[in-house]
DNA sequence: CTGAAAGCGCTTACAG
DNA sequence: CTGAAAGCGCTTACAG
């Protein structure tokens, strides 16, 4: 009695308007609207103006339900993410996603989010979506070679494609970006500042594959005939709590100068262990990241870090997998092009080498 | 010729196992599989034991499009968000859409996004959306009173929730964030490091309502006798590039100690456009923020800012929505509290005033 | 406790 | 150029 909240009215629900409420009001078949609406030009110009006006008039909408289960009606796509739920959250995803976003709405596809819970998995939803038609198609995001499920795909791998990962445990098509361009572009820029003690971050756990950069990382010192020693390596959870402490970890058993961070988190996490044990980035040491975040450009020092271009990796995969759908049975590999994005979290190597060879002294 | 690519063999689609498969393979009527499927207690649990191990044997899966046909099928929410394609990528949207995900998928509903483009508006999909059968509730995200299609909504604003968004053009129910209790703890703070002369920039283009904390910012200035000038006010777009010009002009128009800024990408802005002056925040200028995103702790100096429970109002306001649709006719209208977050963005006012009245000297 | 049958709203051969 | 009819895969009264 005492509080008295107005009810929100329920207004009864507008009945919808059907195809056959259209057919009546323009006087002619449900066929005939069917064509209309799906754009058949056997349709007399007279009718169609007929029927589009009564469409207009009624306010008429296809059911998508009923679209879907005679065969027509724009497929959707699914987007299979980590099971964690703070996906969206999160600045990687959520540039991959809007890529799919956007250019699934500008061809005019239905997009579905789905988390591969141990639950789906173990029921094996993730496939049977697929076969079943709950799904026309699957984007992968965030999955690497330690997530065994991918293996399941092969009866349905045609609809399959994977973003930004580096799968090789199951013969998926893939569209990614050129980790191993941008880590030989971030190592050259370090090795060019006077850095040899270079230390690497990874995160080989629940996420994306980091063997790229790593193998790249390895490459490019060897070239040089730099020995990467142990404590030059961390790995870790891919969050900034994780690159503090991987940081934390090199910097305390190695005298390293620079850090190549496997992401833009984890490079996040080295410039606060840098801070907190008072070394100051760029003067005492150099970080490097991987993904130009958008806030990467706003913190201070600003990062330097390898640009991927996720936003156009999540909308061609999205195009790519409704061209497939559509029965293009071309291999996709699309590998996108990365750059170097130089800021202020690098600068020269304090102590500038005597012998390059001899640089490794721990 | 040259090229050979090995093309991603076809595999034909597996025919879809309907539930007249099961029937017969269990040897059951149609009737009495999706009774099981469905859980109708009416069933023998010897019938349900056969015909379970039918559906786990075929693998079957109901076909959703079906199920929504005839009524029965878990509905679809719809998540509205502004045109601009990039809300994905959105660190503010991300964590709402994280927390509805998050519901979603524990209530067992299917969610989709759709952008507010004019086309869309423009053809009236936003309300037949839900007049038809495509969505059957409807969550809008990131709108505000100059949005004039939310008035629109009349007639089915029983199944429409506006998320963190302050609304008086139309009579919607709502899940918001209570910003007016954030605003006047940030003031109150600011005011007892001694600040009088206090800048407040603000977003009313394009998104969020500001209203709330432009208002409380006059309130609580004004009960300390504080007269605020034009000068200390600025508007500009919910971007970095758009707090750093307002602060710019802020800073360059008047003698604030400290800005309130409405949204943590403002606040970001505010601080590098403090420091391209040769200002040291928190040493000459102390900046507040609004919204407590996550990278907004690794910021240098870190934010100190509003924490606004965005996760908490998107599961909210899932909820709150699915129980709307089953039936729930309570008006909706929580307010989630808020706190202040004190990092390392402001400090005491240099300069503190002699005399409170006074103070405001341009 | 179980089944035969109608119906959900649409599309698509097939006739005319 | 247009329509009558069957069918998509499911659910739900209605009988028994």
């Amino acid at each position: 009695m005492d509080i008295h909240v107005k009810p929100r009215r329920a207004k009864r629900r507008t009945k919808p308007v059907r195809l056959s409420d259209v057919a009546t009001a323009a006087g002619v078949s449900t066929a005939t609207v069917s064509m209309v609406v799906n754009g058949n030009p056997r349709i007399s110009s007279g009718t169609q103006k007929r029927v589009r006006r009564a469409i207009e008039r009624l306010g008429y909408r296809p059911n998508r339900a009923a679209q879907r289960l005679t065969g027509r009606g724009s497929p959707a796509l699914m987007v299979l993410l980590p099971a964690h739920r703070q996906t969206f959250a999160d600045s990687y995803f959520g540039e991959i996603i809007s890529g799919i976003a956007e250019r699934a709405a500008a061809m005019g596809q239905i997009v579905q989010f789905e988390h591969a819970t141990p639950e789906l998995l173990r029921a094996g939803h993730h496939v049977s979506m697929l076969q079943q038609q709950a799904a026309d198609g699957m984007l992968l995001l965030g999955f690497n070679d330690f997530h065994v499920f991918l293996n399941d795909f092969d009866e349905v791998a045609s609809r399959v494609i994977v973003v930004d990962s580096h799968i090789t445990r199951a013969d998926l098509d893939s569209v990614t970006c050129d980790y191993s361009a941008g880590a030989t572009q971030a190592m050259n820029y370090l090795l060019q500042l006077g850095h040899r003690r270079i230390g690497l971050i990874t995160s080989s756990v629940g996420g994306r594959s980091a063997d790229e950069i790593a193998e790249t990382y390895r490459h490019v010192l060897a070239l040089r005939g730099i020995t990467v020693e142990d404590s030059w390596l961390a790995d870790d959870k891919d969050t900034e709590q994780g690159g503090d402490a991987a940081a934390d970890k090199i910097l305390r058993n190695s005298d390293v100068t620079a850090i190549l961070a496997a992401s833009d988190r984890l490079a996040i996490g080295a410039l606060h262990a840098a801070q907190r044990r008072g070394l100051s980035v760029p003067r005492d040491l150099s970080v490097v990241g991987f993904d130009n975040l958008r806030h990467s450009a706003f913190l201070n020092p600003s990062l330097t870090t390898v640009h991927l271009p996720l936003h156009e990796a999540g909308a061609l995969a999205c195009q790519r997998l409704v061209e497939r759908i559509h029965g293009n049975t071309q291999r996709i590999a699309d590998r996108l092009p990365t750059h170097l994005v130089v800021r202020n979290s690098t600068s020269l190597a304090r102590d500038l080498p005597v012998s390059t060879v001899d640089s490794s002294a721990a």
